[in-house]
DNA sequence: CCCTGATTCGC
DNA sequence: GCGAATCAGG
Protein backbone atom coordinates (compact mmCIF):
# COMPACT_ATOMS: atom_id res chain seq x y z
CA UNK A 1 0.00 0.00 0.00
CA UNK A 2 1.52 3.57 -1.11
CA UNK A 3 1.75 6.53 1.64
CA UNK A 4 -0.46 8.63 -0.07
CA UNK A 5 -0.87 12.06 1.08
CA UNK A 6 -4.06 11.60 2.78
CA UNK A 7 -2.30 8.47 4.75
CA UNK A 8 1.06 10.14 5.36
CA UNK A 9 -1.75 13.08 6.87
CA UNK A 10 -3.65 10.43 8.93
CA UNK A 11 -0.73 9.17 10.19
CA UNK A 12 0.71 12.37 11.61
CA UNK A 13 -2.68 12.76 13.24
CA UNK A 14 -2.67 9.70 14.70
CA UNK A 15 1.37 9.46 15.87
CA UNK A 16 0.76 13.49 17.46
CA UNK A 17 -2.42 11.86 19.55
CA UNK A 18 -0.17 9.44 20.95
CA UNK A 19 -1.10 6.04 19.70
CA UNK A 20 1.66 3.70 19.50
CA UNK A 21 2.88 2.29 15.92
CA UNK A 22 1.21 -0.67 16.55
CA UNK A 23 -1.97 1.07 17.17
CA UNK A 24 -1.83 3.25 13.80
CA UNK A 25 -0.56 0.51 12.03
CA UNK A 26 -3.58 -1.76 13.07
CA UNK A 27 -6.42 1.14 12.41
CA UNK A 28 -4.97 2.28 8.88
CA UNK A 29 -4.64 -1.35 7.80
CA UNK A 30 -2.04 -2.47 5.40
CA UNK A 31 0.38 -1.69 7.22
CA UNK A 32 2.61 -2.95 10.14
CA UNK A 33 4.13 -0.79 12.65
CA UNK A 34 7.43 -1.76 10.98
CA UNK A 35 6.25 0.22 8.43
CA UNK A 36 4.15 2.76 10.41
CA UNK A 37 7.63 3.43 12.57
CA UNK A 38 10.01 3.45 9.35
CA UNK A 39 7.92 6.00 8.02
CA UNK A 40 7.22 8.03 11.05
CA UNK A 41 11.42 8.50 11.36
CA UNK A 42 11.93 9.02 7.61
CA UNK A 43 9.09 12.27 7.87
CA UNK A 44 11.25 12.98 10.56
CA UNK A 45 9.05 13.06 13.58
CA UNK A 46 10.17 10.91 16.33
CA UNK A 47 9.83 11.05 19.88
CA UNK A 48 7.17 12.30 22.01
CA UNK A 49 5.83 10.10 24.51
CA UNK A 50 9.10 8.52 24.94
CA UNK A 51 11.37 10.63 26.95
CA UNK A 52 14.59 9.80 28.83
CA UNK A 53 15.78 7.35 26.02
CA UNK A 54 19.06 8.02 25.25
CA UNK A 55 18.41 6.05 22.02
CA UNK A 56 19.84 2.41 21.72
CA UNK A 57 23.58 1.83 22.03
CA UNK A 58 24.43 3.08 25.32
CA UNK A 59 28.18 3.42 25.15
CA UNK A 60 30.12 3.86 27.86
CA UNK A 61 30.48 7.51 28.21
CA UNK A 62 27.95 9.49 26.19
CA UNK A 63 27.07 13.33 27.15
CA UNK A 64 27.03 15.26 24.44
CA UNK A 65 26.22 18.81 25.45
CA UNK A 66 23.46 20.22 24.40
CA UNK A 67 23.08 24.02 23.52
CA UNK A 68 19.63 23.96 21.68
CA UNK A 69 17.04 23.78 24.76
CA UNK A 70 16.04 27.14 24.72
CA UNK A 71 12.72 28.93 24.80
CA UNK A 72 10.47 27.21 22.43
CA UNK A 73 7.45 26.16 23.74
CA UNK A 74 4.82 28.53 23.34
CA UNK A 75 1.67 27.17 23.21
CA UNK A 76 0.29 23.85 23.10
CA UNK A 77 -3.30 24.00 21.70
CA UNK A 78 -4.74 20.44 22.98
CA UNK A 79 -6.47 18.96 20.76
CA UNK A 80 -8.28 15.51 22.37
CA UNK A 81 -9.94 12.93 20.09
CA UNK A 82 -9.69 14.57 16.79
CA UNK A 83 -10.70 11.68 15.01
CA UNK A 84 -13.54 9.92 16.75
CA UNK A 85 -16.66 11.41 18.13
CA UNK A 86 -18.85 13.78 16.64
CA UNK A 87 -20.47 16.47 18.97
CA UNK A 88 -18.81 17.39 22.24
CA UNK A 89 -16.61 19.78 20.22
CA UNK A 90 -14.10 21.12 22.93
CA UNK A 91 -15.29 25.02 22.75
CA UNK A 92 -11.47 25.52 22.72
CA UNK A 93 -10.80 29.27 21.71
CA UNK A 94 -8.47 28.91 19.03
CA UNK A 95 -9.08 31.43 16.29
CA UNK A 96 -7.27 31.41 13.05
CA UNK A 97 -9.42 33.73 10.68
CA UNK A 98 -11.92 32.27 8.51
CA UNK A 99 -10.58 28.57 8.58
CA UNK A 100 -12.86 25.72 9.32
CA UNK A 101 -11.07 25.51 12.94
CA UNK A 102 -12.18 23.78 15.95
CA UNK A 103 -13.75 26.48 16.76
CA UNK A 104 -15.99 26.88 13.98
CA UNK A 105 -16.70 23.96 12.43
CA UNK A 106 -19.97 22.39 12.61
CA UNK A 107 -21.95 19.24 13.51
CA UNK A 108 -22.71 18.40 9.57
CA UNK A 109 -18.96 19.28 8.76
CA UNK A 110 -16.00 16.86 7.66
CA UNK A 111 -13.71 16.90 10.86
CA UNK A 112 -10.99 15.05 8.67
CA UNK A 113 -7.80 16.87 10.40
CA UNK A 114 -5.84 19.19 8.40
CA UNK A 115 -2.22 19.81 9.07
CA UNK A 116 -0.58 19.94 12.29
CA UNK A 117 -2.36 19.32 15.40
CA UNK A 118 0.32 21.39 17.30
CA UNK A 119 0.28 24.05 14.44
CA UNK A 120 -2.08 27.23 14.24
CA UNK A 121 -3.18 26.59 10.46
CA UNK A 122 -4.46 23.50 11.59
CA UNK A 123 -7.91 22.75 10.47
CA UNK A 124 -10.44 20.42 9.04
CA UNK A 125 -11.84 18.77 6.08
CA UNK A 126 -14.78 21.09 6.43
CA UNK A 127 -16.88 19.53 3.47
CA UNK A 128 -20.35 18.65 3.97
CA UNK A 129 -21.39 15.58 5.79
CA UNK A 130 -23.61 13.19 6.54
CA UNK A 131 -25.74 14.86 10.02
CA UNK A 132 -23.97 13.11 12.77
CA UNK A 133 -21.62 11.87 10.46
CA UNK A 134 -17.72 12.66 11.08
CA UNK A 135 -16.77 13.24 8.25
CA UNK A 136 -17.98 13.75 4.39
CA UNK A 137 -18.27 10.94 1.89
CA UNK A 138 -14.67 11.06 0.92
CA UNK A 139 -12.41 10.65 4.15
CA UNK A 140 -15.33 8.18 5.67
CA UNK A 141 -13.75 5.38 3.86
CA UNK A 142 -10.22 6.42 5.13
CA UNK A 143 -11.18 6.94 8.36
CA UNK A 144 -12.99 3.88 8.87
CA UNK A 145 -10.36 0.86 8.08
CA UNK A 146 -11.10 0.36 4.36
CA UNK A 147 -8.26 -2.63 3.95
CA UNK A 148 -10.64 -4.26 7.03
CA UNK A 149 -9.94 -7.65 4.88
CA UNK A 150 -10.43 -10.54 7.31
CA UNK A 151 -12.35 -13.50 6.17
CA UNK A 152 -15.24 -14.50 8.26
CA UNK A 153 -16.96 -17.29 6.42
CA UNK A 154 -19.57 -18.46 8.93
CA UNK A 155 -19.36 -16.90 12.08
CA UNK A 156 -22.61 -16.66 12.99
CA UNK A 157 -23.91 -15.52 16.72
CA UNK A 158 -23.86 -17.83 19.25
CA UNK A 159 -27.19 -17.03 20.27
CA UNK A 160 -28.58 -17.19 16.64
CA UNK A 161 -26.84 -20.59 16.68
CA UNK A 162 -28.16 -21.78 19.44
CA UNK A 163 -31.67 -20.88 18.61
CA UNK A 164 -31.32 -22.19 15.42
CA UNK A 165 -30.01 -25.83 17.02
CA UNK A 166 -33.06 -25.80 19.10
CA UNK A 167 -35.70 -25.36 16.30
CA UNK A 168 -34.03 -28.49 14.72
CA UNK A 169 -33.54 -30.39 17.71
CA UNK A 170 -37.31 -29.76 18.35
C1' DC B 1 6.10 -13.20 26.96
C1' DC B 2 3.76 -9.16 26.09
C1' DC B 3 4.73 -4.68 24.43
C1' DT B 4 7.31 -0.17 22.86
C1' DG B 5 10.26 2.57 19.43
C1' DA B 6 15.10 2.58 16.82
C1' DT B 7 18.10 1.09 13.48
C1' DT B 8 19.80 -1.52 9.71
C1' DC B 9 19.79 -2.99 5.20
C1' DG B 10 18.05 -5.42 1.02
C1' DC B 11 14.80 -4.31 -2.10
C1' DG C 1 11.35 5.46 -0.35
C1' DC C 2 9.78 1.35 1.65
C1' DG C 3 9.40 -2.08 5.32
C1' DA C 4 10.94 -6.73 7.34
C1' DA C 5 14.35 -8.10 10.33
C1' DT C 6 16.65 -6.99 13.98
C1' DC C 7 17.99 -4.59 18.02
C1' DA C 8 17.36 -2.51 22.67
C1' DG C 9 14.53 -1.69 26.16
C1' DG C 10 9.95 -1.53 29.55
Amino acid sequence: MAWTDERVELLKTLWAEGLSAAQIANKMGGVTRNAVIGKVHRLGLSGRATPAKPQRGCGPTQQEPREETVAAKPQRSEIKSVIPEVDTITPVVLDTGAMTTVATIKNNMCKWPIGDPAKEDFHFCGQPAAMGKSYCSHHARLAFQPPQRRDRPVVRRPAAAILEKRRAAS
